[in-house]
This record gives structure tokens, sequence and C-alpha cells, in this order.
DNA sequence: TAGATTGTTAATCGATTAACAATC
DNA sequence: TAGATTGTTAATCGATTAACAATC
């Protein structure tokens, strides 16, 4: 299979891989073997058109008449999506939301594994939260070094985002999963993912109290994630 | 201050404004009274002219040599996201993610309110999580009714998730932020975000897998939220 | 005044969509 | 074969960016 560059990707496609994979998977486990374009759009609300124009930037190609091996598309999309590779990730803040996280088997599914937990609380300290041992701050940059992780969950308070990013990145973290509403100041280097829930829930909002219409097919586009079906 | 409509809104624009929601705050915290478009880019990594042209489409003008008034700022922008008129929410599913989500300070700062929640579990069921009593599900269609809820947060089990988000919207729920990696099939005037937290790990392990690259400034767009600084 | 910053108009860029030939 | 579906090329659409006048 051929495989082009990832920088070649456009960005609005990236966004969507994550769902097709999804989907892809759910219909992989019902024991389908094909799938088509026009399945995959009916089913997320999206046009067919853009369904095959997204795949072809994997590489993948389909068939006439069946559409897409599923096997082949989640393989393709999984690539770029760097499952599998970089299935070590870490977790800085256990707190509820670390907490839930920890326990959340929707991670596992989509193959990563968190080796770790981090905190400063000694109370949680040296216990087991869904079975993921706690460790001590202290102990984070040797273990980042060791392990070779390079991405980070950090779902700590506001006030010590930035420095304990700054730890990660000093040790070797090549990208954050930052849950804190502050704008992290790291290397440009570091792709950092804002997942600033209050700001979500405004974009709900807003979009509810406007009235985003029906038929004009853009509140299915709402986040980066989102289809309205 | 004139308001444009909320339709006229570019999306990506709207997505934005989450983001320099949380910014003017931050600095009407710390006791400024103006901002400049060039401080709002340097601070989240993106072009004062977007800025503001993004500003523009909320009507709010600014002052040459000065920027923009920070409270005037907040006013239009908090006009289109909704806050303040739906503040009251409910959520569904007491799990982990859910005590997390009912316990998190920064919906309320938001203006959000968790108003009620909802589970199955006899366990949880009349006991108090982060100050929010937990309600039986046959309660649920009669309170969004009474209460007018519009807006419900949707913490539940993926197989629940459809037959739960059926009784919200048959009740008069117009949005519904869904955290489980299911796409719901609602009716297309509800507005559905996808909250699938493996999905938005796997887009981040993605991006550093491939090496998005520092100076091409597309790292900094990755997620409707993210900003790589 | 001079300089900084806004707001607008036009140009560029890139994603989506349409049209249609190729193929199973 | 006929029909469905893919893959490609071109057209459209919309967002971003550039240029520059207006203004405090």
């Amino acid at each position: 299979m051929k495989l082009n560059s990832y920088i070649n990707i456009p960005l609005p496609t990236l966004k969507r891989f994550p769902v097709y994979l999804a989907l892809l998977k759910e219909c992989g486990e019902q024991g389908e073997e094909w799938i088509s374009a026009s399945y995959i759009a009916g089913r997320l609300n999206l046009k067919s058109i853009q369904v095959r124009k997204d795949l072809s930037c994997t590489g993948v190609v389909g068939k006439p008449k069946k559409g897409f091996l599923i096997s082949e598309a989640i393989d393709a999309i999984s690539f770029y999506l760097g499952e599998g590779n970089l299935s070590d990730v870490l977790l800085v803040g256990v707190g509820n939301l670390g907490k839930a996280l920890l326990a959340d088997k929707r991670l596992t599914r989509h193959g990563f594994k968190i080796v770790a937990a981090f905190d400063v609380d000694k109370d949680v300290i040296g216990t087991k939260i869904a079975g993921h041992m706690v460790y001590p701050m202290e102990k984070l940059p040797d273990l980042i070094k060791r392990m070779g992780i390079k991405i980070a969950i950090l779902t700590v308070p506001e006030k010590e985002a930035q420095p304990i990013a700054d730890k990660l990145v000093d040790a070797g973290v090549q990208g954050i999963w930052n849950f804190s509403s502050l704008f992290l100041d790291v290397d440009c280097s570091v792709t950092v993912i804002n997942e600033d829930l209050g700001a979500r829930l405004a974009l709900l909002a807003g979009r509810v109290t406007h009235g985003a219409g029906c038929d004009d097919a853009s509140a299915s586009k709402l986040g980066s994630l989102s289809f309205s079906k």
C-alpha cells in the first residue's frame, strides 16, 4: 500500500480520521469486510465525495461496486494517527479528571496505554488507580527518559500546568494533551492539544441559543469530532 | 453595539471565540482595560489580522493605538457563545468522568451551572457529588420540561448513549455534549458535540509521530481549541 | 505631528464539491 | 451487460492573508 506523506494531508481531513477509524472498527467488529464511501458518509452525515477524497489521502484504494476493504482502511488510517507506534503515554495530575481518564477504556481501545501516573499529593502517591501506579513528581523526568515517553496527559490545576509542562518538555515529551484552560508556552516543536472543557460547552451553548439550523449541514461539522448523526 | 447574525459567523471563527474569551477574562482579571489584536495574536500563536477579522464579526469596534476595550469584547463574544443565557445544564451518567465534570470549576467559570445529575445506580442516587444531587433516571423527562433545560452532558456507557439521547431529545433538550464514542442518531435540529477522548489522543499521537513541524504554524491549529502557545 | 493600530477591500490560498471517465 | 462505486480533474466556495487608507 502506497502511503502519502503525513504533512500533505489537509488538517480537516486529518481531524476526520479518528472518526472514520472508530466507525471502521465498529463495522469490522460486526463482521463486515467491505465498506463504501456512501455508507460512511450516511453514518457520519458527510458527503460521499468527501469521504472518498479523504480516504484517497491515505493511499488506500477501493474497488468499484464494493468499496473499501475495512481492514486495509483501518491500517491506513491508523498509520497516520500514530496508533500502535506511540502507545505509551503518561498522566500527570490524579484529580477527578485524571482518575476518570485512568479508568477510561476508550484510550485502551484506541491502542494507548497509560504507563504511569504522577501527582504531588502524598495520599495518592503509591496507590493504584484503575490499575495504574501513582508516582511522586520527582520520578517524572527519569521515567520519561528511561521509557522514551513522547506523549503526556496534563490534568493538573491551572497554576501548575505551565511549570509541569516545562518539565515534561525538558525530559523529552513531544506531545501534550492539556486539560487546563491555560495556553501553554512551549517550544513550537511540541504539539499541544488544548482540551478546554468549559470552552467546548460554551461553543455548544452558542449553537443551541442561536439555532444553528437544520438543513444547512454546518451543525454536523461542529467541533473537530462532531457529527450530528 | 451592533451585533451580527450568528449564522453569518464563519465556523472557524466561532471555534476560536471560546479561546479569545478565556484570554480576555484572564487579562481582565489582571486589571487590564485594553487589549490589542497583536497582543492576542502573540499569546495564541495567531496572526493579528485574523484576530481583528474575527473580532469584527462580533461587531465590537476597537480604537486605533489602544485596541479593544476588554469588557466590551467579553460581552460581545459571550453573546455569540450563549453564556448567561443557557447556563442551566444537566448531566446524565455519574461515573468517573461524570463526577469529574460535576466537580470541575471551569464549567462554572464559563457561566454554566449543572442543576441536576442522573444515574441508574441506586448506590449513587440520592447522594450529592460535589454539591450536585443525583436523581434516578425516571425523573429525567419531568425535570427537563419543568426547568426548560436545553443542554445535557452525556457521560454514560456506550450502550446506553443512544436510548438516553432519545429521551433527552423527546423531553426538549436541544444540545448534547456526547462523551461516548458513538455517533448519536438524533434529529438534525439537535446540536451534538462529540467529545471522543480516544480520538483526540489519537490525533495528538499522529501529529507527534509524523512531526508536524515547527515553523509551518499548522501545529498551532490542531484541534478546535488548540494553540501551541 | 508621528506612529501605532484598527477596519475594509481585494488577492490568495486551500478545502469542498461537481462532473465524469474508469472499472469491477 | 448494466449498474454501482471508485478516482481524478476542474470548478466552486469560503477562509486567510495582504495591502492600505482611516483614525486616534
